[in-house]
DNA sequence: ACTGTCGTTTAACACGTGTTAATAAACTCT
DNA sequence: AGAGTTTATTAACACGTGTTAAACGACAGT
């Protein structure tokens, strides 16, 4: 077997010129310098031998791993029922892909951040980092905010400073419970996507107390409960929310993956959607145009999310100074099957 | 700003000792060459300073990148709508954790498969790689026979010797549509979970075809319809099928992402799923335990796939020979409510 | 005190590339 | 043809670590 590694030296050696020439030439930036002809001459030699620069002398040398990371702030238990993962990864993968850069997936553990955050960039593993659904209570994040670190946060977190790409939680909730209560509901229920240290959650339930305070109706603590990102936990909640039936007629659920355990939950109490309890969902996940019924949802571009956020980045790590450090996708409410005018025997009066 | 860089020199000096031990301390292997006291003083170096050690020198140094990478097969555009994938990510990230390894995420495009894994391996940007979902038509799989790179696939493909981590897709189809034909079903359609080009697909359907020919049934090609991963296609796909109902009383769907899409159709249509047509799905993603009805569908355990695959790949990088370079993962029926017993007024004759 | 042994530490080279500053080559203009 | 100018190439150093082989020091035994 041929396992003698192939250098630049040896391009070098093969097509006649220098090992910088080669170097050069593999490194596309100031290709001006080359005459074509050797250059030419240069990939041939190249393509001959089966050369593949080597990625970490190149880091090495250049400071520059090419390489960013997405880091998760769920453990893998979580990770594994997130449905709205694979449409981030694929956006990602799209772009990253096209600027020849490597995508790293890091899982950090509570209690770990800063250690982990400043190994990742410290020992240059990443250029930056793209931190997914961060939390309140991580001080990782003001640990970023110090040292000068190419970093975007999708999604948002109120006092800190650092670059993000998120939509309007509040505004996006508020505009699903809106709806409802246009339809005539009064009394509607809320399970949240996840508990309050994410920033996405607290945000969508402020903007369900919202809603409600605008048309001037009182908030009922009771009928709020906090799921956990995945269906069994919005099962269990609405589960448990039931108990408190028909005192609400709707129920805004921050979450389509939530909301689909919730509607499982419904249906297990003989009950259906919308005729008893009409739902809005949120993030609009491919599948939820496929459940039963069909989900009325808040649209969360994804794909775009993930584009921007890997734009931003990247325009950071170049150095450039952004457009924006802050960047809101504008959502959509998309009306489908699973909320409508609330019947006449529903109207109850506290 | 503190922007100068700490090195093992930095640590070297503060400690009083020299470059080599620090270099000593930090590779966990040989402790037992340094002191116990002088490791303490250096590490504690180290801390002061916020000594990381730079991931690239290493990696140049050591020829090991410390860094697996998973290869996907898909276009971004499918990823997107696979909720397998974070069952997969999060088995992964797990145990890559554990290991002290990165974990680097690819997508490779039909028709680059040969000059990216070339790329990655002899880049040495990754140490070993998994291959998620391979395909027959990759030519880039009979590259990786040759040159001796430490790769499992995830699924395997009947004539490649390479190592891989998979279910018995076929075995685990028939016996899927055994239950249905023991439910008193006899025509049974299928939508397959990918084009054929995936082995899981192509083994997946060999399956049905085995479960009806050992039940004596005639096989119906034009009950047989290829989806594309994700719901949307099951959808489209199934609305096809219905076109021939009732001249199937049963389907089996290859997938339980397709699926949803089946059963969406399967209600539009103003059928009902298990009264009208049994269907039984292929996967037992989290979700299937709350879709409407509940899927009766194969348990396939994706954190072990992903544990297991990983573990072979770790003892395949470390130069160990593993105890078997193929390795079987068993599946399980696992009963729900989307099939039942097929109701008499069903019973056709051809 | 001298030799030999063992356990620690270090000097020196290797890893493969990027990049600057200097050199060589080609080309222009009077 | 020679001076000046641009362009193409190269030599030499830098990047930060792993690792081998040699140096060192302590310690025991005669």
């Amino acid at each position: 077997m041929n396992n003698k590694r192939v250098t630049s030296f040896d391009v070098a050696e093969l097509a006649g010129v220098s090992r910088s020439t080669v170097s050069f030439v593999f490194s596309e930036d100031k290709q001006s310098r080359i005459r074509p002809e050797t250059r030419q001459k240069v990939r041939e030699a190249a393509e001959k031998l089966g050369y593949y620069p080597n990625a970490s002398a190149r880091a090495l040398a250049s400071n520059q791993s090419n390489t960013v990371g997405l880091i998760m702030t769920r453990s893998p238990r979580y990770i594994a029922s997130d449905n709205f993962l694979p449409q981030i990864i694929g956006g990602l993968l799209d772009i990253v892909k096209q600027e020849q850069l490597g995508l790293l997936i890091e899982w950090v553990e509570p209690g770990q951040q800063i250690q982990t955050y400043l190994q990742l960039t410290r020992a240059k593993h990443i250029d930056g980092m793209i931190i997914l659904t961060p939390r309140f209570d991580d001080p990782g994040l003001t640990a970023l905010e110090q040292i000068d670190i190419p970093c975007v946060l999708m999604g948002q977190i109120p006092e800190c400073n650092l670059p993000y790409v998120d939509i309007d939680n509040r505004a996006s909730a508020k505009l699903a419970v809106d709806y409802l209560i246009e339809l005539g509901h009064r009394q509607i229920a809320c399970i949240t996507n996840a508990a309050t240290a994410y920033s996405s959650a607290s945000q969508r339930l402020e903007g369900y107390r919202d809603a409600l305070k605008a048309a001037d109706i009182a908030i009922d603590e009771s009928l709020i409960r906090m799921a956990d990102f995945d269906a069994a936990s919005g099962y269990t909640q609405m589960k448990d929310l039931l108990r408190e039936y028909p005192r609400f007629s709707a129920i805004f659920v921050a979450s389509d993956n939530v909301a689909l355990g919730a509607l499982a939950a419904i249906h297990d109490a003989g009950l259906s959607v919308p005729e008893d309890i009409s739902l809005v969902g949120f993030d609009d996940i491919p599948e939820a145009a496929f459940y039963h019924p069909k989900l009325t949802t808040v649209h969360t571009p994804a794909k775009e999310i993930a584009e921007e956020s890997c734009h931003l980045l990247m325009q950071l790590l170049k150095g450039e100074i952004p457009y924006s450090r802050t960047i809101n996708i504008p959502t959509q409410l998309i009306i489908r099957d699973s909320a409508r005018m609330i019947e006449r025997s529903h109207i109850t009066t506290n």
